[in-house]
DNA sequence: CTGAAAGCGCTAACAA
DNA sequence: TTGTTAGCGCTTTCAG
């Protein structure tokens, strides 16, 4: 009795075929009668053909689809999420004849547009990117993609562009989001404010925008007191948000959209206003955990850079080992951390204290 | 010049043996001498070995790890997701030669002792389970256990039992993050009401007891006037709700901790309270965003049974594959659902309307 | 245009 | 106790 065949070998019996052929047939390859293909095709259809990754993987052997990763180093906090989920991802597609080509730059936005040309020139599939200057990177994501290049956006997005796909919060419902919140949690008629890094940057005037529009909607008369900018300068946010407070006394909130919060947590601690003014912020790390403790900062809101990095690679890889059809957009919801549920977040686990101790999450957790 | 060997082939180069024991040294097997063995072990870690999955599954061919998933159909919404997650998950797995076996039970708790013993006794290497029945599965997961299936439980724990891991949101953490909340919506002084379903179910009755050691501490004199039980009927929490009302009118705030929160809608909408009385719900259905687009519901607390269901399956078959250690337990954060990202969560995707159109989310996004 | 065959790294059965 | 060998399903090269 004839042994029970699989796959592309039953592909062949059932056409009278060789492997040879159907291969041919199944990708696309040229030298094959159009007939001929037809019916193979047809047959692989017929019984729901589905191709063995792993033979396919082994068969290559090493490397058949690269990946590459241009994405900023700093702010240590939060990119080092955004690369620890690329590369907890990209080890279990290791084993899928996955590579990747890490092409870190020090900031968001330092010299991307050089490092995005040499992976588009190593010749990757495909292509990760933290969009720091979306002006200038558009004409070479547009060249990529045009010469089937894969690219897919990160954290930031470079919209304009043809690239084929965006992970990310977006910041506009980041700052709607924030805005909802403290709506709740100020008193009608409140007065808040804003404290962003540049309004330059597009993410940070978007989230800015989502909170001012969001804001009044949940608090029945309420203003937005000021919306200063803080540069990422320590000392100038500090200074700034010191004299905000000086100068608009009943303040009741502000929401930080940038990182950078902790000069604002201290001006509240100097003006002895921790927990008096609702202070919500924007990511997490560390340092921040004393503060929510003490009362000062109410909630933060949490962009998951782990996940969007696991996402982004997860997507990509999908596409190109298994024709997957790229999502235009993957929007994620941001989490909200506050005092009760700070210590679940990988940013505090092996650094908080006591809380961290109880519970070890894996890799697999966020 | 002799060809770049890799893998288990280097090894045995390196060792001056064959392939066949190079195998039975890394794999434990009998019939190999000892001092061979270590010999065999050195050279592996001194390179780095790491054996090529791929390869392995397809040189095992068919279904080398079976994984066995016991979990209810019932509530809908919640296990809907559930399963979706580990059918998700369970689909790129079967690349790798892992199998799944499901054992769907009706509702919660019904019939789960006899789906997972059959499971144990169809030779599953592992089990994912949602434990309705804590007490009386307990005996039958440390019998699996110790004849070496593991156990994983997702969602609902057997925290007395032996099971290897447990995926879930904490319930009393999440009635922590819902005090807290309350807690800030609120102004001091407040009242408010937790409406449970069971509180013999020891789920229900600690989401009620992290509520009520939570909210004090965020509402300086807030109180809790009552707590009371639904019982998950419809009829009955829209009538207990309804009267709660009427008994205690400055009441500023209820909490609902089961899925079950129409009723406590409705009867708010019949007082004429929507949006007066702060409503924070748990998970979400289609049908809770009208609500939450009036303002009734003001947040809910989502368990993200999708990613649940997702990291069950991971964690499980990481283990039974690579021999991954499993954690003692994953413990997520809640996600805080409002208005302003309704719109982002599965649940609506293909049912809110408008909002839901614009981004189409992969399976991969939650 | 099509077939045959080698080999990817590993497991498992059979020989020695 | 150890070596040899036949695949797993696929890609790829070389013959026909």
């Amino acid at each position: 009795m004839a042994k029970e065949r699989r796959g592309i070998h039953l592909i062949a019996q059932m056409a009278n075929v060789s492997i040879g052929t159907v291969d041919r047939a199944l990708h696309g390859r040229g030298g094959i009668k159009e007939s001929t293909r037809q019916r193979i095709l047809d047959i692989a259809r017929q019984i729901g053909y589905t191709p063995n990754l792993a033979a396919r993987a082994l068969s290559v052997a090493r490397a058949s689809t690269r990946i590459g990763v241009c994405m900023p180093r700093e702010i240590r906090f939060f990119y080092d999420q955004l690369w620890a989920g690329v590369i907890d991802e990209g080890k279990r597609l290791s084993q899928l004849g996955v590579e990747f080509v890490n092409r870190p730059v020090q900031v968001l936005g330092e010299g991307d547009t050089d490092a995005f040309q040499e992976l588009v020139d190593s010749g990757v599939n495909g292509i990760i990117l933290t969009a720091g200057n979306p002006k200038d990177l558009k004409p070479l994501i547009d060249a990529a993609e045009q010469k089937g290049t894969r690219v897919v956006c990160v954290s930031t997005d470079a919209p304009e562009s043809q690239r084929s796909s965006i992970v990310c919060v977006e910041p506009y419902l980041n700052g709607c989001l924030a805005g909802e919140l403290m709506g709740k949690f100020v008193p009608p008629g409140s007065k808040v404010a804003v404290v962003a890094g540049m309004l330059m940057a597009e993410d940070h005037r978007k989230k800015a925008d989502g909170f001012v529009h969001a804001f009044p909607r949940h608090c029945p008369g309420g203003k937005i007191a000021a919306v200063i900018e803080g540069h990422e300068d320590e000392d100038e946010s500090f200074q700034k948000t010191f004299e905000l407070l000086r100068r608009v006394p009943t303040l009741a909130g502000i929401y930080v959209n940038t990182v950078n919060c902790l000069p604002v947590c201290r001006a509240l601690g100097a003006r002895n206003l921790g927990g008096k003014v609702k202070l919500i912020t924007t990511d997490l790390f560390a340092e921040m955990s004393s503060y929510f403790r003490k009362g000062t900062i109410t909630a933060s809101i949490y962009q998951h850079p782990h996940r969007q990095g696991q996402l982004a690679v997860r997507l990509l890889a999908d596409n190109l080992i298994s024709k997957v059809s790229l999502p235009a957009s993957v929007y994620l919801s941001p989490g909200v951390v506050m005092s009760s549920n700070l210590h679940l977040f990988r940013e505090l686990r092996l650094t908080g204290g006591k809380l961290a101790d109880s519970a070890i999450q894996p890799d697999a957790a966020t």
